[in-house]
DNA sequence: CGTTTCGTTGATAGTACTCAAGTGGTGTGG
DNA sequence: CCACACCACTTGAGTACTATCAACGAAACG
């Protein structure tokens, strides 16, 4: 079947998920052994379970949150406006009150069971005051996160309804894919109304899309998160930022 | 007249654009005498006209802009797409390759008469490398720049065009105002179609909305840029995101 | 097995986009 | 000084897309 390998081929070629485990989810933060060690030291390791939001007030001393494993994200509800989901932060990624605009109803939630390192600013300040290696380190995570912010902004001022929800199964299929003979399988840790609200989109909308993308063979559903996506490279295609997408979340070397 | 002064306090409580002179756009960037001396060594000065870009490939040793005076905005256009504005930097901001998804005709462009430092990368990174003060002082920066860039995805998403027009109105006053008797003046540096893409909108639609706010009395068009906001608190009303807009755009002690 | 919640789908309305025509200002050349 | 072209902006009519509301169906939970 010729289509199958180019399936897999451009999978190889554009940096894809090639995870050979389902453990999706469960992947680890960055390589330890470098400038880990030393924020563990300072850091209290915290679990949260699904839903469950995270001290992000700065009445507090405030906290610095570094992801280990799962998936947060950053969510608005202002009272007459429907909630929005601003920002999602993967293994590896930094997030602090200083870093988010104070909007109302601003909370950081876990999506999905999660581990994350907690330390306090000052803490981590000084971490980064004392190592170079530190804070070069940290400054380039935090402009890959300002990259991204700015993308997702793209795409939701420019994409159309279609073109959003094929780039965050591109952006999912990067992080947390894994390759079976069926294509990418994800376990998507977001509910269909996180999603909606992630795309700024209604959902009745995105459910409109999603059946539409089932007609075009693009997703099947296999219940319970369980999601799996036959046709990488049209999925590829179907969204205009699909490069950009994969320099920002595919898996790197360094 | 009561309702003058009505005006006139909210301004003074909200932190408002209370500049007394007419320097709106030659506004200089923070407190000279700090950790700007160490910069200067090692940066050029660039001085941008209207329009101008500035180079923005990694291709070469990847630039390091800061900003002194003036308005850039980083803009993407994709062929079949329309053009967007990503992002308006002020004076204060850093601006770098990698800040900046590589979206398809990506460019940094001034958008009036600009002064910016540049320094190679490897320089910046030395500098913070080798100050710890300096360090923490991109790092803040930084982190404003990604609340910005995030509350800009909010509103993007989340408020209809008025909204946005009311937010952008907002913004300007703030970072580029000058108080005069009839109220908030301001040298729009962007044009009517930058306005569009900055906001996601059509050209027409923003024509549309500019005279509606007109006909409520919320703005008036001197010609050549020279915009009046006559009725600052009414236009804070019209913005959802009124105060997290102050909270990032006025004028802060530090 | 009923209840609740979530997802789907249809009908309708609202908002912004597209295309096109018209208006006003500006600069140039006769 | 006027005529003309040019450009940016405005405005109207029609279209496309998404939101809203409501009804229905399916899965999860007690």
């Amino acid at each position: 079947m010729p289509g199958e390998f180019a399936v897999m081929s451009t999978l190889l070629q554009n940096a894809a998920p090639a995870v050979s485990q389902h453990q999706s989810s469960q992947r680890s933060a960055p390589k330890a052994g470098e400038p880990e060690a030393a924020l563990r030291e300072h850091a209290t390791a915290v679990r949260a379970r699904r839903r469950q939001r995270l001290a992000l007030d700065n009445a507090q001393a405030d906290a610095v949150y570094i992801v280990r494993s799962g998936l947060l994200g950053i969510e608005a509800a202002s009272p007459g406006k429907h909630r929005q989901l601003l920002e999602l932060f993967y293994p590896g990624d930094i997030i602090r009150r200083s870093l988010v605009p104070d909007l109302p109803g601003i909370t950081l939630t876990a999506l999905n069971v999660t581990e994350v390192w907690r330390l306090p600013g000052r803490s981590f300040d000084a971490l980064l005051a004392a190592s170079p290696e530190q804070s070069a380190h940290a400054h380039r995570r935090l402009a890959d996160q300002h990259a991204r912010a700015t993308l997702h902004a793209s795409i939701i001022g420019a994409l159309n309804g279609d073109e959003r929800f094929a780039s965050l199964l591109v952006e999912l299929g990067l992080r947390l894919g894994a390759a079976v003979p069926a294509g990418i399988s994800i376990d998507v840790p977001l509910s269909r109304t996180d999603i909606a609200d992630y795309l700024a989109l209604n959902p009745d909308t995105l459910s409109r899309i999603t059946s539409r993308f089932k007609a075009r063979g693009l997703l099947m559903h296999l219940g319970g998160g369980h999601t799996v996506l036959p046709a990488w490279d049209a999925l590829l295609g179907a969204s205009p930022v699909a490069t950009t997408l994969q320099a920002l979340h595919a898996p790197r070397p360094a």
